[in-house]
DNA sequence: CTTTCGTCCTGACTGC
DNA sequence: TGCAGTCAGGACGAAA
């Protein structure tokens, strides 16, 4: 499940592999993604040139020569595939990009909750899925205070108020429930009360566990690439998220006697805490 | 306005 | 063995 650090890592991956590289063929295998892909898509990318290749919140947003940006939304079971030379399509392989230098790029996504759009870049400000994103975690704009002012008075728990992508950009279901551990506040807190003090401990902690997690992906993948040649995927030991009735790692809490970590679902989803060191 | 909830999709897993 | 049911999750639109 791509959240920011491994939407980054893709990002980074897919960077080191094709930037400055022209599309010499796309081949769409379905259209119907989250939403219909643009019309005409491979013939609107072949002779394009990536001369960028950013992120904002979960999206990848690949900057062409013609200046359009190729956006991508990983979903939740997205997937970048690297490869060198023509691959034979497998199964949920849905778009696939093939380079000057013969690099393949397959987007594959099994459960097609990702999505594919082609926007000019002066309308990308104005596209409603970023338009109403919140700051960035990782920029230097996204502070205590900032936080702070988005969280006051919201009657939800904060858990639900991080999962809002509004409030902040980029954050799933499994850096919430890490950094609300790290910084010791109890996922049902009401979102309002996690101001002043809580929220200078809140954003630290926001930012290093996702500053670790991309360390991690940086360093246990050669050039972000797995063998299989997956981008961006790794394997990370969470503190709390799935591990109910297990120790919370880092944690000096006596978890044996008090059950260790507690699940819990909030707006349907699973919640996983420590409620001895969270409150 | 704010907040909650259902929906989309498919594979892995559980329980009978 | 087989099959029905449940769960996972991001984003959005509808409902409360």
């Amino acid at each position: 499940m791509p959240e920011l650090p491994e939407v980054e890592t893709v990002r980074r991956g897919l960077a080191a592999k094709i930037l400055g590289q022209r599309f010499v063929a796309v081949e769409q295998r379905r259209a119907d993604l989250r939403y219909p892909l643009p019309d005409d898509l491979p013939n609107r990318l072949v002779g394009r040139t990536v001369e960028a290749i950013d992120r904002r919140a979960k999206y990848l947003l690949l900057r062409l020569d013609d200046g359009m940006v190729l956006m991508i939304h990983l979903g939740m079971s997205g997937r970048m595939l690297l490869a060198d030379g023509r691959q034979d399509p497998g199964p949920h392989d849905h778009l696939i990009f093939m380079t000057d230098d013969g690099t393949s790029v397959t987007f594959n996504d099994v459960r097609r909750f990702g999505m594919v759009d082609l926007v000019s870049s002066n309308a990308l400000a104005a596209y409603p899925a970023l338009a109403s994103l919140g700051p960035e975690p990782l920029g230097d704009d996204f502070t205590p205070t900032v936080l702070s002012a988005s969280l006051n008075g919201k009657r939800t728990p904060i858990k639900a108020a991080l999962l809002d992508q509004r409030v902040v950009a980029g954050l799933g279901n499994i850096y919430v429930c890490e950094a609300l551990f790290d910084a010791g506040i109890s996922p049902r807190r009401l979102a309002k009360t996690v101001v002043g003090a809580r929220a200078e401990r809140l954003v630290p902690a926001i930012k290093s566990v996702l500053d670790r997690a991309i360390a991690v992906g940086g360093s246990s993948l050669r050039d972000y690439v797995q063998a299989s040649g997956e981008l961006g995927y790794f394997q990370h030991e969470w503190a709390v998220y799935g591990r109910e009735g297990q120790p919370c790692k880092g944690c000096d809490c006596d978890w044996e006697a008090n059950g260790g970590v507690q699940r819990l679902v909030q707006s349907n989803r699973s919640t996983f805490y420590c409620p001895r060191r969270q409150r």
